[in-house]
DNA sequence: GACATGTAGTACAACATCGCACTATATAGT
DNA sequence: ACTATATAGTGCGATGTTGTACTACATGTC
């Protein structure tokens, strides 16, 4: 395969993630309260899974979003109560960030609201296809990552 | 797999997927000129792919956004003298979008600007896997293009 | 042909992202 | 201890996305 004929291909590969990502992100939405949006649930799931108490810098970090970013999408969630921040007593400059009852039991039902959709998709993404595609995925995403520190 | 340990792993499916597209778009917007984004690009190279003089509501539906959102793209385009649009003489109510010279061959170094950066992504992520991948997630891309219009 | 309905595009407002500049605090080098 | 540098967070402004409401034109029905 020349050059030539390369290029196209990997154009295409990162087009239909992209295509992927912002339809599936359509579908997570939908199921959404009003007014939430994708990037506040991630952070909400991503304190379940990480364990809250984290420093908005961090989670800035996880996501790869600039800390102006963090900042934003944390006010979003406290304003809803989902969220609460409070000076971090081992760093005079940094604040930490809990999951209240609410948030946590919001992202709960919303998780759990998600079974039937799952029900669907595993018809056609079958569990054994999305096993496999995890790992592929998740070698080029750590590969996009380890590039980016570097010069890319 | 119960239905328990089958959620995380699609949660975990359009995670790697969401995080793959952030970082590629950074790739690709580092080298793109000052202001121009990665939507503005991708509707630079659909007017190649698909021959311009498209209309900006078949376009707005190829990228599946909202129109408004597509007037906005075209005309920071047409600010920067990359398309062009007219009125569609087919049409009273709708225009046709052009590229124009510069438009067209900014869209062209940019494309080939790109080769040594497949070089190295050819080195991790093999051809052969590439080609394998793009089906695997051109037919979930379909999958849910059209569950989108039913219900999900 | 008149009128109801549908479609293409835009103006505007609400909100999200993010770069820049700034403050406050921490840390390292001397 | 003092100073320089680095880090955490925020205010603000520029720009992007998108829903709503509107205008203009097209089409289908009678």
């Amino acid at each position: 395969m020349t050059p030539d004929e390369r290029t196209p291909l990997y154009f295409r590969l990162f087009n239909e993630i992209g295509i992927i990502n912002q339809l599936s992100t359509a579908v997570l939405e939908s199921r959404l309260p009003e007014g939430l949006l994708a990037p506040h649930f991630s952070v909400l799931n991503h304190l379940v899974r990480v364990e809250d108490g984290r420093t908005p810098l961090e989670m800035a970090k996880a996501f790869q979003v600039p800390k102006t970013t963090m900042t934003h999408q944390v006010s979003v969630l406290e304003r809803r109560g989902l969220v609460s921040q409070a000076p971090n007593p081992d760093d005079g400059r940094s604040k930490r960030v809990w999951l209240t009852d609410e948030g946590r039991s919001l992202r709960e039902s919303i998780v759990h609201g998600f079974g039937d959709i799952i029900d669907r998709w595993s018809e056609v993404i079958s569990v054994e296809e999305a096993a496999d595609l995890v790992p592929q995925l998740e070698r080029i995403r750590k590969y996009l990552d380890a590039a980016r520190s570097t010069d890319i």
